[in-house]
DNA sequence: CTAAATGCTCACATCGATGTCAGGGGCAAG
DNA sequence: CTTGCCCCTGACATCGATGTGAGCATTTAG
């Protein structure tokens, strides 16, 4: 498929993915005239990424994480997982950060809702 | 006390604290040459907003939930209200994305160290 | 009193993912 | 061949919190 149906499919815009191949997230092969192609496999590929880039993740270490231009091999393998080990570590602190946010917000909530009863026949 | 004493309490830069004011996030008494002096309780106050900026709230929305430059009445208590139950939705599925990256990468770390395992010995 | 430290405002810079526009090809159906 | 739609690259714009620096005023310590 073109970059236009992967688009369509994935929900994400051309520009976007065509940054993702510069950023190195994305491999595309390319018709004569340069023209990207994709298979299936690439939706799921996008997803991912999404999935990374929505937690918050650059994409510089997306790509450290998953490699995809590079052959694989076992000292990229190495750097990749302590990467990844990395991020997890970063992750899990961002995550007991927002629960904190949320039971900060939980408490604003109550005084909020304590103040609306006690005034209500102001 | 001064905004150097409360940056340096709360680690936020003094550049950050006079954001917040002009964002309506703070509020200050000005001595008469225009110096903000602030009390004890500014500190948790920041502390608060920190927690927030940092769960990926904007400024905005952070006004619109902690009334503190205006008079507090119902209106703008059932306002605020609104916004902190609309604030909590969004975060719980922030919550939620954060959560399944961090399962899609426990999945990418064990592909990596099965990977590692099987070309130990290449 | 003087010097150092701190404060003030204003304005411009930064980062990263994405939008948008311009100028130019590619390719299929009529 | 032409019309229409999709693609290409490159460049500039955006948002929000924060950094940084200039130029000037104020407060505090010696």
């Amino acid at each position: 498929m073109r970059i236009g149906e992967l688009s369509a499919r994935t929900g994400v815009s051309r520009r976007s993915l065509r940054y993702y191949e510069q950023q190195g997230l994305l491999v595309s092969t390319r018709s004569p005239s340069g023209q990207r192609y994709y298979d299936d496999d690439h939706v799921q590929r996008v997803a991912l990424i999404q999935t990374f880039l929505a937690a918050g993740m650059s994409s510089r270490t997306i790509a450290e994480m998953v490699p995809c231009m590079t052959e694989p091999n076992m000292s990229r393998a190495r750097q990749a997982l302590a990467a990844m080990n990395r991020e997890r570590t970063r992750l899990s602190s961002t995550i007991d950060g927002l629960i904190a946010a949320r039971e900060a917000l939980d408490r604003l909530i109550d005084v909020n809702r304590a103040y609306l009863a006690n005034t209500a026949d102001d």
